[in-house]
DNA sequence: AACTATTTATAAGA
DNA sequence: TTCTTATAAATAGTT
């Protein structure tokens, strides 16, 4: 659309391609936009850079439409009989959503070697679930170190609560998506 | 960009604007894996047409771009010295997954009525964390009943998640009793 | 950043 | 839905 028709490879020259990148970005947003207001629909895009750098666009916001998608109820299919079919299509979403889990905790054990969410988890966890003795031996002060580190993570948990990386509601998303189809 | 130039505003007519939606999504996606082409870069797209059903589009998929995003390891910023940018990105990123997790959860809650796992987590979250009796006050019926709910959950977890780490399991819990608080 | 010659997307219509 | 086509919009190369 412009002077010449270009093929459809990979530009070259890099300084092109960042100028390439960032008017069809720009023209890629614009038309994701107008796709949501003359249909009323909801969007969201994740896009990196050539030089890695993320952008998004979401109408009306990445989160929300990933919250749309996850408050979607599963509805019975009419050609098995019961709720058999919805029962296993929550199995499955439980499965997923639990593999998906278990990803982002990975990452977030990865990330946070310096932090502290994680090592209070780990820490916790190794009490709760490889401890010794059974949670009924616990002496009282283990009890309520116990108490106060499960309730210290949860503060922390509490107090980092703040907006959605676009990524990880997209890759909810797909996840989601993919098992619809 | 047809016979005529058009509001922007939603079409009113549903049919119109299904068909609107129809060749704009068709046309989103083009785009968006012509700038996936060109620049050689990773896009993602998630889309719900006017009847609610979902459609998406990722280069090479929705869900190795949220992994890249996901792996993607904070650089530091040369205008800051020293890690304090590196870790403030680690910080945001760990509160948006934290709550990206207390959003599975309450996903999970409201999906899982007739399931067990969140049954089973609110339930030994309740026990844990809403008890009226602080955990050292109580009796060892109570103690008992609470450690085998969590070993039941546990068993639960562990049957459907083979590869999630203890901590992923404290985190969940963590959510739910955030979330009921 | 702006400017345009062209190509591409698409609104209506069939 | 699919195709056709007149027109609007996007954009490649240029300044």
């Amino acid at each position: 659309m412009g002077r010449r028709k270009i093929e459809m490879k990979m530009v070259k020259d890099s300084s092109s391609r960042q100028v390439t990148f960032s008017k069809r970005r720009t023209g890629l947003f614009k038309k994701a936009n107008e796709l949501a207001t003359l249909c009323a629909v909801q969007v969201a895009i994740v896009v990196f850079s050539p030089g890695g750098k993320p952008y998004s666009f979401g109408h009306p916001s990445v989160e929300e439409v990933a919250d749309r998608f996850l408050n979607q109820v599963g509805k019975p299919k009419v050609s098995i009989p019961g709720q058999a079919v919805d029962q296993s299509r929550q199995e499955a979403k439980v499965g997923k959503l639990s593999r998906q889990l278990n990803t982002i905790v990975k990452r977030l054990h990865a990330k946070t070697k310096q932090g502290e969410v994680l090592r209070e988890a780990a820490r916790a966890s190794r009490q709760e679930f490889t401890h010794q003795k059974p949670i009924n031996e616990l002496n009282r002060e283990e009890l309520l170190e116990m108490k106060k580190s499960m309730e210290k993570l949860r503060e922390k948990v509490k107090s980092r609560i703040s907006e959605i990386e676009a990524s990880s509601s997209l890759l909810l998303l797909s996840n989601i998506a993919a098992e619809q189809a």
